[in-house]
DNA sequence: TTGCAATCTTAACCTAAGTTGAGGTCAAGT
DNA sequence: ACTTGACCTCAACTTAGGTTAAGATTGCAA
């Protein structure tokens, strides 16, 4: 037996070439948890503690079991991509609260969210090209070691001058 | 009352244009745990908890209190840019160990970790650029959100294939 | 109907990189 | 001598991101 809880409608995804009716439930279209953790490659415990975190709600079946939507591999993919962006759970789950509740999110509602991705991926890439390119400079000059090097205050005066080395990191 | 511990000579560092007699050990020349925190801009637990790591090797004075050497500023130093750069504190005691034993590094010393750690920033940063491009790609298409992107197994057929969104990631 | 894999919950554990607090000692200035 | 701030150790706590184990159900299939 199926029992969709809460405030979300389980339904098929719109398909235009084949407008049925109307989109009824099938139970082909919900997916089990270890099946989830098949498709998108995240381990069982982790999608539970995704789930613990808010940032997917799966119904339920009458025995308590988890059933996913469709559209909920996209999202748990979108976290396994987002982490390897560096991104951590928090800032996932603000991305995501921007997809719509209580229908399936459109290519538009992700695509939304890939810019703002690719935005702080940029930033962190020149981030660390500029951090490179001191680092370059203090190769040069010998610096980490020795306290001519101009990315450092001389000879240890440091001392009045406050915390060294985060100046060679912008 | 200073007392020099297990194998490390406190020496004060050569300076060319003055080489007194013999270095002796100047009291000015050690720094007490405090006075390091606001050298190097780290706190003192940091600074405690790095030597229960390994990281560095403070001398004990007759009361049991850390004094560092002058050299020490630079190691702690080191510590703070590295981590900056993504290495975890086991990476960066695997760098510091090719550092001399008994010695006061010299600048060729650290030049060779400084561009052991440049390689690994390009690394890094040309890996954060494809994975950028690659995310490009989706957002073209629509993936992350449609089946039909390229970067995706198509229509969740995925299942049999292994896990999805690492192909985005080389 | 029986059997077994998959699932459930809860709690404990894990690494990394520290911080915080308790209770005690040291060192330096007056 | 006394006070005060800096220092000491040790243990517990923190956040992030999970994993592992124990014991109880469920669901599917022969």
């Amino acid at each position: 037996m199926i029992c969709v809880s809460r405030d979300r409608q389980a339904k098929t995804e719109m398909t235009q070439s084949n407008p049925q009716t109307a989109p009824k439930l099938r139970t082909t279209d919900l997916i089990a948890i270890g099946e989830m953790a098949r498709r998108t490659g995240l381990s069982v415990s982790a999608i539970r503690f995704y789930e613990g975190k808010g940032l997917v709600e799966p119904i339920r079946t009458s025995g308590n079991q988890r059933r996913f939507l469709r559209s909920d591999i996209r999202r748990l993919s979108f976290i396994l991509i987002a982490q390897q962006l560096g991104l951590g759970l928090t800032e996932i789950e603000q991305q995501l609260s921007r997809l719509p509740h209580g229908r399936t999110p459109t290519a538009r509602d992700w695509q939304a969210i890939s810019r703002s991705i690719r935005e702080q991926l940029d930033a962190r890439i020149s981030l660390l090209e500029r951090t490179r390119d001191r680092l370059d400079g203090c190769i040069g000059c010998g610096c980490l070691s020795l306290a001519k090097c101009q990315l450092y205050n001389r000879d240890d005066h440091l001392a009045e001058k406050g915390p060294g080395p985060r100046q060679v990191l912008g």
